[in-house]
DNA sequence: TTTAGAATTAGAATGATTCTAATTCAGAAA
DNA sequence: TTTCTGAATTAGAATCATTCTAATTCTAAA
């Protein structure tokens, strides 16, 4: 039996390619970063059968299920988050920044909405002591102004 | 061709009851009735599921599609709230105090947090001018008092 | 070149909800 | 009372989004 070997954790190197945010990593494949660069293009709020779509222009041997795996991954590195605005499919987001979406009921449209700036969440609810928060969620629904032009 | 009566609308008599809330109503007939009251008497935010049990005690014969169309009236009616804390099974709600969501990520436990008497949602996000708000859905997650305690 | 593990895939399976078509029921009209 | 109409209810099928599975391919290190 040789010795065993000093094994080193992998390290990216070559075409392998890491991003870090927040103290998670994911590998950037190809899949992974088409599916990310085609979010971060978007500027609606698609599904995962949206991305699935535009993702299979540029990649045509992709599939449902690796956008989904794709997307799974990206939000759990946080770069992309996850939208939940009504019952049906999730939506995914690219902008990091703090933000709340806005959901016109009349046309579908999603559009983020960005708190003030002495805006502090945590004080406005009284949670109970010793409650830890670790993201918050929300959801604005009414009628965007060109609907509610008409 | 006997002559048109003068047929009125259908009044509410006898057993049958409606509730108006809102503008909207609906008749209360016994499975809505029995599905209001044991979302009522809930503490926890039951999913539809959840509720079909715990009606069929009370009302054996009644089916988890009943559940779900009483539900929807209710909601409809505005005597419940339909929750979406996470992708799945919706929950209900019946406090029609505006309040929002916690949602314990260790145990799945969810806590109504009711808002400081000031809050005043509307004025913390840029919304575009013209913007029609109707509601708004505020899901918090974290770790509860409890399991971070342990 | 071999190996090990991760990524990817198609398709099956699952779970929640919605739909469908038939039946039952309540109250108004005859 | 009996009939009638529309709403409520039902079981089961259908749908939809997602997740799972098992096989295959790929990457990078040994």
């Amino acid at each position: 039996m040789p010795p065993t070997p000093n094994r080193q954790p992998a390290k990216p190197t070559g075409l392998e390619c890491r991003m870090a945010v927040l103290g998670a990593d994911v590998r950037l494949t190809p899949h992974r970063r088409e599916v990310f660069e085609v979010l971060q293009a978007s500027t609606d709020h698609p599904t995962a059968t949206d991305l699935f779509t535009r993702v299979k222009d540029r990649s045509p041997g992709i599939s449902l299920a690796t956008v989904y795996n794709c997307l799974e991954h990206l939000t759990g590195a946080g770069l992309i988050k996850q939208v939940h605005l009504e019952r049906g499919q999730s939506r995914y987001c690219a902008n990091l920044h703090e933000h709340v979406h806005f959901h016109c009921e009349t046309c579908g449209k999603v559009i983020d909405a960005h708190p003030a700036a002495d805006f502090d969440p945590a004080k406005f609810w009284n949670l109970p002591a010793g409650t830890r928060v670790s993201r918050m969620e929300l959801a604005i629904h009414g009628t965007c102004s060109a609907c509610a032009a008409r």
